[in-house]
DNA sequence: ATAAAGACCGATCAATCAGTCGGTTTTTAA
DNA sequence: TTAAAAACCGACTGATTGATCGGTCTTTAT
């Protein structure tokens, strides 16, 4: 592991226990292994740090989401592989979940970082598109499927990181994907 | 309005505005017109300002919601009403409900603060344990069905807020309860 | 081999800020 | 009326911390 990528593991543990300005960068070099001037010669200062964390944990997340999808299914087996596979990722990562919930509300992270996760979502947004066109999804405004979306796979998401034990019980994730197909499609 | 009540709406402001960590005290106590010492007189410290403040505003919610529900009715009605309660108090108090969604998940708000919470939300945990009960609503773990219901009015809040004048599209608001409804009951 | 570029170091500092404290003013209640 | 309690004041400080900077070490490319 580099020095940089050393730094940024630190952070991320250091942050998400202590919070970013109770977090000082004294702290996450020394624990890092590092000098405080390394810190600063990689990141231009302590934001530039905690955006960059962030824009590559989420980078990660939608990478492993977007990949290996069946294109030969139907909208609604689609949503299902999206499903599985967000909730995997989230069980095998929580603390880099827990690092995005912790911070995507917050003041550290920038309009602009927000901007550059926005265009790699775009994935999910073209899909609720198309299901609203083809008539599969409800008649609401885009920009509210997709927050429902979001919210509910953050519900999902929640439950499980407190229950992990009950993520192998197929029969019960199926369900949760059934009552989020419910809110988003039409019959 | 007393010089506490001026503390706290200061504070609410540029809390949500500077975030917590970047908001000086020197700065709340002298924009509502008071001296340093007035706030830690009221205040043991900063901490307990944030924490009285996000009880405050939970308090004010929760208990706008519970009024003047129609016991008489079924319990999909009472969701309805719940629903439509809700989305008015968040659309009437915007900076207050920001408020709640920026520090909710913050390190700034104390376990006990959440415990606090936890009690005055019995409500509406009662009325999905009964509608488990009666068979009305999905048979999800209630934990889950909590946190469904939870992320899905965030999620209309979110969409009323930044669209405001969609709120007064009542089949727009009927067509979103559907929508939780849907991924809540049964069938 | 060599020189330029990049990584790394850590002592130091300027600035910031939460909270204190000794005292004054206002309110309360007896 | 009076005295105790509560509200209020604001100058001050001890401690913290982001970021710098002059310099050394390591890698890269020619």
């Amino acid at each position: 592991m580099t020095k940089k990528e050393k730094i940024l593991t630190t952070a991320l543990n250091l942050f998400i226990e202590k919070g970013f300005e109770k977090t000082p960068t004294s702290r996450i070099s020394a624990e890092a292994g590092v000098a405080t001037g390394t810190l600063f010669h990689h990141f231009k200062n302590k934001e530039e740090l905690i955006n960059t964390l962030y824009v590559e944990i989420k980078t990660d997340m939608l990478a492993s989401l977007a990949n290996g999808i069946e294109q030969e299914v139907g909208l609604r087996s689609k949503f299902q592989q999206i499903w599985g596979k967000f909730l995997s990722w989230v069980l095998e990562h929580p603390k880099k979940y827990q690092f995005l919930m912790q911070f995507s509300e917050s003041q550290f992270i920038t309009q602009s970082t927000k901007q550059t996760i926005e265009e790699l979502s775009q994935g999910i947004h073209a899909l609720l598109e198309q299901g609203q066109k083809e008539g599969i999804c409800r008649d609401l405004p885009l920009e509210l499927l997709l927050t429902i979306t979001h919210s509910l796979f953050t519900a999902a998401s929640r439950y499980f990181l407190e229950n992990p034990t009950d993520f192998e019980d197929q029969k019960l994730v199926d369900s949760t994907f059934d009552a989020f197909w419910a809110a988003l499609s039409k019959d």
